[in-house]
DNA sequence: AACGCGCATGTAATATCATAACGTTCCGGG
DNA sequence: CCCGGAACGTTATGATATTACATGCGCGTT
């Protein structure tokens, strides 16, 4: 059950798609011994709602609407937290979060950012990562970390465009 | 005269590493018809002083100190048109800035960056870019603009550390 | 049961990064 | 000379992120 990584762009049952998301977390935290609290379950909810990439303010202010804390920190630890289970994704770009759509997937993302609709994809960023590697490796730099984020017209924008 | 990527992590002759750069900065400005002026000129020596990245507020100190205004605008100002004129770039995982060391080339960088000694250096991209492109293409995306930030440990630190 | 401990949650306060809005100066073209 | 745009400066504010500390809860130990 590979996911299409451009049904962010596509219309698609993303009611299924969110709630599959869901259901991988939740077994993803069981196998990791964590645990998927209310506020980390309602924020990763949240961030499912749309393929869009949503700030720790937006996120905040949902989750306060839904009676939990107000402050910063409730969003930043809630999101922190779904990063580090891999279960979401910061834009740096963006200084925004979004829901990673193959959770569990050992995956080197690759974020596609719709200028025009905002919308957010991640693509299976396999070779790019090892042109990456190569071009590190080739200066004798050993890569930990890497962020790709492409800013650019989707397919739905693009043909609107023309 | 293509410089060495890797400068950035190896003892080098920077004095004239960064004059090359300022020079080459002058004719670039003096060929697109726009001004180097004082305090542009001023933020891009900050910049090249250090193969690192600068927040704008550490560029604003030190602007500041020679006399330039204190308000931040005038690091951002300074600092985007570095960045229009491709004098600069800007690493969006550090909220920062960096001189760039090939200014002029048409270039599609990619940032490594040393997690234990914070240098930035800024290695060739154009495989990265291809296969980027090829997964954007695949799905219909076309991309723009892109960031492709690593981090990680380079070749001085990784010698240290084993 | 009572205790101690770790973890999750909450708040207040503060730090850091970035932009909006507006006035002044400088300078070249008409 | 006068106008108009570009550059620079300031004030004020907005947006993003973290530090520090208090409270409550589950859970294994005593
Ligand atoms: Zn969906
Ligand atoms: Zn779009
Ligand atoms: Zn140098
Ligand atoms: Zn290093």
């Amino acid at each position: 059950m590979t996911a299409d990584p451009s049904a962010a762009f596509h219309d698609h049952d993303h009611a299924a798609c969110a709630a599959t998301a869901l259901s991988r977390a939740e077994a993803i935290c069981a196998d990791a011994g964590v645990r998927l609290t209310p506020v980390r379950r309602r924020a990763l909810e949240i961030l499912l709602e749309e393929h869009r990439a949503l700030g720790a303010y937006d996120v905040l202010e949902k989750l306060a609407a839904d009676g939990f804390g107000k402050q910063p920190p409730v969003a930043y630890r809630a999101l922190d937290f779904l990063v580090e289970q891999g279960l979401a994704h910061r834009i740096r770009r963006l200084n925004a979060f979004t829901a990673c759509t193959t959770p569990g997937d050992a995956h080197a993302p690759v974020f596609l950012i719709c200028s025009t609709c905002d919308a957010v994809a991640e693509a299976p960023g396999a070779a790019v990562r090892d042109a990456l590697d190569g071009a590190a490796e080739s200066i004798g730099f050993a890569v930990t970390r890497a962020s790709v984020e492409a800013v650019g017209l989707c397919p739905a924008c693009r043909e609107a465009t023309s």
